[in-house]
DNA sequence: TTCCGATGTTGACGGTGTAAACTTACCAAA
DNA sequence: TTTGGTAAGTTTACACCGTCAACATCGGAA
């Protein structure tokens, strides 16, 4: 037989990196709603009240989650924003606009984890940290385009927010009627954005 | 004592009609993440399992509601668009935006609950047929903007979709920084789109 | 009048999050 | 080296939830 010198040891060793883990991947393969505490304790090979000594609740482990989230995004995003450094201001935030649709794309659950669910549980540290940098960063987008001097770069920003988030939001949730081509919507959208905030066409 | 002629009678007479009304408003009061069949069974004063004979499933009474807030959404936003028939397809398209960020702000929950949640049930025949109205709601406004001629009506439609939805979203979600003005970012964003969709600016 | 089907009730099952009590293992101080 | 304290996991329990099956009740049609 072969020698199986692991019974099985009492204590997991790294159990806090190990539910951050499985969380993910349980959270990118059923999705927010089919989440639960104790299948993540399940793939971490322990009983289900175990994480309550690394995470008093269920949102705290989708906090971590989700902060971590935000930390590849801010990296992603700033990627792509710098990399060409010879293009505009204006072609720059199409580019992080392009940037932060395709993030959403390729890790739905996650972005709807950050952008949607974690409003509800603000606390941690890490994640108002790091969802703090996603508003920097756009603001200094925005800024660039429009002047940094305008004293409209808050609501400004918000507007570019408001419709990448909704571009992402109704593709991931698969709102748009069916005939409609996803990347044109993103390039013709994403197109009209540096002119919409600067404001021009002004009657 | 006060006599009680009415020793609860054992058929209700007519729990559809009050399991919707009941389901509605512990949904206005308590959010979709804390609604349960069992308590609009409780509401409607009637046994936990009692639901079953009319809707199979806690999804098909939350479908039901979903449904009727689409009839109101269409009917409120049709009101604001012919509010003033002498105006503009442009200013009718900005009415509408703003009805329909008034109607997410005036009744959040169910708006979630329409163009978030609604996407894992869409099987009622009443919650397609109401959503789809929405839809064709908005391609007229956005045909009469660009020109029905157009072969883009449709990337333009989900364009002006995504802005409403975004900002509708962030401000439920209360996604945006403290000091930003709502107001404004409501009317900046809707008072570019016209020309953002009919593409001018192109370079 | 009788009977049948629609509607409500009761009780049960497996699932969830969370709390309390108990067990194990390690580490540091005596 | 022994010992004790504490962090980390387990077990058990509780109150919820959605759903199902079996049963009770009522009204209307035959």
């Amino acid at each position: 037989m072969t020698r199986k010198p692991e019974p099985k040891p009492y204590h997991h060793g790294d159990l806090y990196e190990t539910l951050v883990t499985a969380g993910t991947e349980l959270l990118k393969e059923d999705g927010l709603e089919h989440f639960t505490l104790r299948e993540c304790a399940r793939r971490a090979g322990v009983s289900h009240a175990a994480p309550k000594n690394h995470f008093a609740s269920v949102e705290d482990l989708l906090c971590e989650i989700a902060a971590r989230g935000f930390d590849q995004f801010v990296t992603e995003l700033d990627a792509e924003a710098d990399s060409d450094p010879a293009q505009s201001a204006d072609a720059r935030l199409i580019a992080m606009g392009r940037a932060y649709v395709a993030f959403a794309r390729a890790n739905p659950a996650v972005y709807l984890l950050m952008f949607r669910h974690a409003q509800a549980f603000n606390k941690s540290a890490h994640l108002q940290a790091a969802s703090h940098a996603a508003w920097v960063q756009l603001e200094t987008g925005v800024a660039a385009v429009i002047g940094p001097e305008r004293n409209d770069v808050l609501s400004r920003a918000a507007h570019v927010w408001a419709l990448v988030h909704g571009i992402a939001s109704l593709i991931i949730d698969r709102r748009l009627p069916g005939p409609i081509d996803f990347e044109q919507v993103i390039a013709q959208s994403l197109a009209s954005l540096p002119a919409a905030i600067r404001g021009v066409g002004r009657s």
